[in-house]
DNA sequence: TATGAATGAGTGTTCATTCAT
DNA sequence: CATGAATGAACACTCATTCAT
């Protein structure tokens, strides 16, 4: 008696998630080159083999892996009414980004290092570029609706949202990526309170 | 006529050069695990044996560039009296950071992608570490003998300098990052426009 | 109500013959080697386990695609009776042997490469070398019942039936093979007319 | 001191030979397919990686092997002078094939697997088609010029040089086919005395 | 000192076969 | 009887390293 539809599909999802999870934390650790199939498959506990029956490749599981965590992070990380506030600052929106970072540490540490490695960023095809694109516009978005970054600065300072943007970025890809390299000592809110005075001004 | 003894280390400092300088190269462009020693020997124009006469090891032959180049650094980046200005400012001296980041650049692609990868770091035995110290304590004299940041800001603000000097880091980190993952396109200029209101306080 | 024995066994001849069908097509395309067990499973429309239910390995597959195009052969080809003339001639055979050849192509594209490759033939034990053997003896027959091959030779030429027979089968396994690795382009009609003058004298 | 570049043409040329010669063997013996690289460098005596380092992969070798094959078969095969008959018929022809196939033995069970199986024949793209393709457009001249191949015939038979090339070719590949797949005990002389008769007729 | 041929452990991947259900 | 998830041994191929010369 064959099993039934439904148990196939929880032994799938049981399998798949091993190896999404034991490739995760792998690549986070030792980067993509120097993960080897087989120490995957030994820390999902299944065979070797059985990883081609889920993902074409291994290229194939990092693309799995980095849509599968880039979908969480969409899922949290832009949405500013889920920042609590009723009306976020940049402060709250940088705040946010650092906590949801820390959550999501693995996949930010696998980006870091997709991002520093031409050759590897090559396989998921063009993917992070557009993440980092999109990342990008949301920011001009929020710098063209702040108030100055400097609310004292003389009115005749002229605004460029689009270098704000990216300087903003820069900040906040600079905390987030120390703060995943030494997650455990990294004196976050400290930082965050040196930041404070300077985005508070309201933003959307 | 036999080649004298100063012949000699000068054939010998020359190929030794030859090799760092192509695999700092290539260790840039395609990542330290993706790069073959025998593309390495090949771009140097020597045998690939001969590599390991030099160096005893993949490695070792890492280690040497990465001190290389931050022995370079070391001679250009920290120097504030090389900064031009007499009385630089932090302005000038993030100024001056991305400048000689650009001129290091392959220096800086591979510290990046070393800085992401856990297991490549370990390869290099600690040095990172000390290195990212040396600049943040670097740093943290700036700031302590800097003028605060914001200069509206209230008396009542307490400094913190060595978080001050993390949230520098940071900024310049995730510029100087940007900045060599796409130095063609990346409007440094611009951003450094945006920067300069608030980081013209004097410093030293 | 249950299954009666008869509908079991109706259902279990047409699982044997889906899969010995698509395994016939896919190791004729493809070759034996390049033909994985899944992909009979999937051409069959069954699964891949339930193949061994019927067959002990992908081996004895082969066996049985072998044995039942084997019996096909044996049914048609070398019954004289179904050549139609009613006393056929060794171009009629010969003629015969061709068409039949298209009609079972697949069975003898297998042949021919199974012939070609004395490791894979291993795996038949035997069984091709006993049905070359047999169609040899078959045409030693026909070669002695039949007049000489060239009607006007000096009656001195003494003939030799056996070497006869293994240049007929030559000359059509020849013919054969180009015809099965060319069916739709290779100039059968024109091919066989120019053997039609040497070949018209009676047999049987 | 380095080796010498004639030392070092030396060992390659003996390595490549090893290799050549042990995969000629061993893809006669075996098929392409069911021959393992390992099992390639053991017989040779070299290691497996070694291969690489003359051949890019396993289907370069194997073009390798077909073109050096291919070019001492052109040397010997089609020149008709050199088949010791001041006027060849088209029975030294037939003959003089026969003996160069026995001696080129494995290339020829070579050929013919190669061509049995058309996922392997890819792997030469197209050089097995142009290679018959040459073979038989040298015996369309060769029929073209003979006598019809019955002498005897009425003269109102309309000759078909082209049909009676791929005949010639069916018999020629047909009995070599037999030859080399039973290389020992196949009666090469008496098949090739009942073909005598026919062949007779000059040609060139 | 300098060469590049040679090695062998390691890689990602495939696939015939098994087995719990 | 039937399923397809799971296995593990094989495979082609790569590459840091060694070594005779």
């Amino acid at each position: 008696m064959p099993r039934t539809q439904k148990q196939f599909e929880a032994m799938q999802d049981e399998s798949r998630a091993a190896i999404v999870q034991a490739a995760s934390e792998l690549f986070a650790e030792q980067g993509f080159a120097h993960t080897a199939v087989s120490a995957i498959a030994k820390r999902a506990g299944i065979s070797q083999g059985l990883m081609y029956n889920y993902f074409a490749s291994k290229d194939d599981l990092l693309v799995a892996i980095f849509e599968k965590g880039w979908k969480e992070v969409q899922d949290s990380f832009l949405v500013p009414t889920r920042m609590g506030a009723e009306k976020p600052s940049l402060f709250d929106f940088i705040e946010n980004a650092c906590i949801l970072t820390l959550k999501h540490q693995s996949f930010w540490r696998l980006v870091h290092s997709l991002r520093a490695q031409p050759a590897t960023l090559e396989r998921l095809g063009g993917r992070v570029q557009e993440f980092e694109q999109l990342i990008l516009s949301q920011l001009e978005v929020f710098c063209a609706a702040s108030e100055p970054v400097l609310p004292h600065a003389v009115a005749n300072i002229k605004r460029n949202p689009q270098a704000e943007a990216r300087l903003l970025f820069a900040l906040i890809d600079g905390i987030c990526m120390h703060l995943v390299q030494q997650p455990d000592t990294y004196p976050l809110s400290e930082v965050l309170e040196c930041l404070r005075p300077q985005y508070q001004s309201r933003l959307l």
